[in-house]
DNA sequence: AATAACTTACTAGCATGTTAGTGATTACAT
DNA sequence: ATGTAATCACTAACATGCTAGTAAGTTATT
């Protein structure tokens, strides 16, 4: 057998590496009842205005099949709303609701505390600053979630 | 709302980078009937020979409530074996199976040309080289996963 | 115009991610 | 010694990842 194989784990270092940093934002995603795979959404079409499915699919690493249970729980909770193209009866245009314009606004503010409050720890390149030689990527404690608290900015 | 939250993406740069690794990787899982997460759990034990099903949790990244029908399921194809610790009936031993032995025996042999042939097209240190200015993982193309083909070393 | 080839969104089926909670067992504090 | 807290594996319910396949609509070919 090929002794070193259980050192070729960079898949996984990447998992491990953004599993570290989800911990951070998790907590604010389920205060507002909003997945992680909802959040990319929103905030693509928050850039992009308006999109059809398979460029969501691209943009947010969704595949096409998960997507359209996603985007149909999504206009139930009145996130999105989804339009037929006229002249192609097979594409949808997704856009986003004022409800979710609201819930971006809010949702951000929070994220971004986080990211500066990451950035002040890490340093603005993470990535570099923390591969060392050790084939392992370091990390910072993930914050436990019940240490978590998020606050409605009210 | 904050303009610039639609540039905070760092954890999903770490998904695309991992999609795109993992593309390599898939085809030779897929050919095996492994899944990600077996293949992960297989590793460890490969290198450890006996682990609790909470540790492996630690090391494989899966959650201890996805963890009990992972090893449900690695138990019925034959993967793996639990045993009951005798001095704690709370506790498990974890542990591969000959049958497992042989697989990983096959599977790591293409997986480490893939590794290398990985490191020839990008260096040995891609995170490093691949961080650049604009703000994304610059990543090789994927194969498309019709492109693979899988050969048993036969 | 008729047919095939393609595209798009979707569905089905199973495995896994995630949260919440459970029962059994063990460790600890009093 | 006894009740309490902690640990461990597990289950339930729902959302998603993934594969395969489908129906409807569009484009290309003939």
């Amino acid at each position: 057998m090929v002794q070193s194989f259980t050192h070729r784990t960079l898949p996984q270092q990447l998992l491990k590496a953004r599993d570290a940093l989800m911990a951070h934002f998790r907590p604010i995603l389920k205060h507002y009842g909003v997945t992680e795979q909802q959040w990319r959404i929103l905030r693509a079409l928050a850039q992009e205005l308006q999109l059809e499915p398979h460029e969501l699919c691209e943009l947010c690493q969704i595949l096409s099949s998960s997507m359209a249970g996603i985007l149909a729980r999504m206009e139930e909770t009145g996130l999105v709303q989804r339009i037929r193209v006229e002249t192609d009866q097979r594409r949808l245009q997704v856009r986003l609701t004022p409800k979710a314009d609201a819930l971006i606004e809010e949702m951000s503010a929070l994220i971004e505390v986080q990211y500066q409050y990451l950035e002040q720890s890490w340093g603005a390149r993470p990535l570099e600053a923390c591969w060392g030689r050790s084939k392992t990527l370091l990390l910072p404690r993930p914050c436990r979630r019940s240490e978590w608290r998020c606050r409605r900015p009210d």
